[in-house]
DNA sequence: TAATAAAATTAGGTTAACCTAACTATTTAA
DNA sequence: TTAAATAGTTAGGTTAACCTAATTTTATTA
């Protein structure tokens, strides 16, 4: 049996693993971002040692066997379909979607998920630009950078964000940037990194970058100079 | 906090009391709607008492608080909500509809609610012909009484069941009987009670005393003699 | 009504999921 | 390279939800 609280905890070691694939995933990191104790997370992971789901040792921290990658994934994949059913079909905006998500994600019938995901047409990728797994876990292909990594004059298109809090997507709902959109770095300012945007709506968009940093963008001009 | 443990406690006495209103209802009766073990429901009724959302007592049995009430219409509201979601927009059977909304009743979000209710149009009965609650807990009227109650003769229409396992409401498909449906009563055999039934689309239905009395219908003809 | 059956309750125990406090090992930084 | 900080681990404790096995009430029924 699994439980929503098993399929947190493995979601969460896919996705620390994920976020830096240079670090490993330490019981301290996983309590963060489960927001419980780091004994609390000790003992579970002994528990999904047990069950075959994970190895841990303190070295490479916890990583996901080939079953518990499985069911990440899995989870993974729900969550996404349904962030993309609420933005497509309900009307909920990419910064409400998320929250929801996290609870339908733990409902278990795979006929419901089948469903939704075909009502909103099989897409490969979610709200955010995240790619969708399939059923046996693969992840549609997409080549991505941030936007900080821009050059000046670059155009490109926006695929996606990194940053999932609902200030950073309400601001850019703001300055009306959105999945699919097109941006043009005008300029770079050399002293602190931050960049001058243009897009079809608005011009002159003055943009940090921390925030840039979170932007995932494609180069539009196949021999972009763009790193 | 409510847990949908406790949500489900609070639904099964709500459903257990409208089950048949004249019995008191036991822990022996809530253990065996949860499929728990008495001890499991005195304990839980111990804490549901401390938070106000019940009284209990051996004589009158358990019984909801407004409070209490108030939190199990809610979630026999969202209940009813998602069945009927499932059924018109995600094609289920009104056979299916119940195990999953089973798990989604425990979703929180209103918003998510108002917004599936707004695109089923805001109806007053789920696919089984069950009353949805408003926001504030008040059901829509309707008066429906057991087919198994009409006379030889009788022009009904089909408004609900009270039964709602799959094996029941599959046989009800098999006949091609599903809600609004028109049926007469041919003939009742007075020795075990059958009924022989016609509709629309199929004559000489022959139907069990049992399975009469799980429909739910309203005579056509304003007079008619049925009690 | 006395015996029997059924329901309610109490006692005591388990497991999962959390915690704090204390200790140990490992980094980091002076 | 030692002191201080941080991370990992162990020990021990709590609460919610379950359970079984008595025990006590409360029906039933012969
Ligand atoms: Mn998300
Ligand atoms: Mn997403
Ligand atoms: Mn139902
Ligand atoms: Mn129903």
């Amino acid at each position: 049996m699994k439980t929503y609280r098993e399929e947190n905890y493995l979601k969460a070691v896919y996705q620390l693993a994920n976020h830096d694939k240079s670090k490993t995933v330490s019981p301290t990191d996983i309590a963060n971002w489960l927001e419980v104790k780091p004994p609390t997370v000790l003992e579970k992971l002994a528990i999904l040692v047990k069950k075959g789901y994970v190895t841990y040792n303190k070295f490479d921290g916890a990583r996901l066997t080939t079953t518990g990658k499985d069911i990440a994934l899995n989870i993974v994949r729900r969550h996404r379909i349904w962030e993309t059913y609420l933005y497509k079909e309900l009307k909920f905006s990419w910064s409400e979607v998320h929250e929801i998500a996290e609870q339908l994600e733990h409902i278990n019938s795979d006929k419901l998920i089948d469903r939704i995901y075909d009502v909103i047409g099989n897409p490969d990728f979610d709200p955010h630009g995240d790619p969708i797994p399939n059923k046996q876990g693969k992840l549609p292909k997409s080549d991505r950078r941030p936007l900080s990594q821009s050059i000046k004059g670059c155009k490109c298109v926006v695929l996606g964000v990194s940053e999932h809090s609902e200030v950073f997507l309400n601001y850019l709902t703001e300055l009306k940037i959105g999945l699919n959109d097109k941006l043009i770095v005008e300029q770079i300012n050399a002293y602190d990194d931050s960049l001058k945007l243009s897009t079809k709506t608005k011009e002159h968009i003055l943009m940090s970058a921390k925030a840039a940093q979170q932007i995932l963008v494609q180069c539009i001009k196949p021999n972009c100079a763009c790193k």
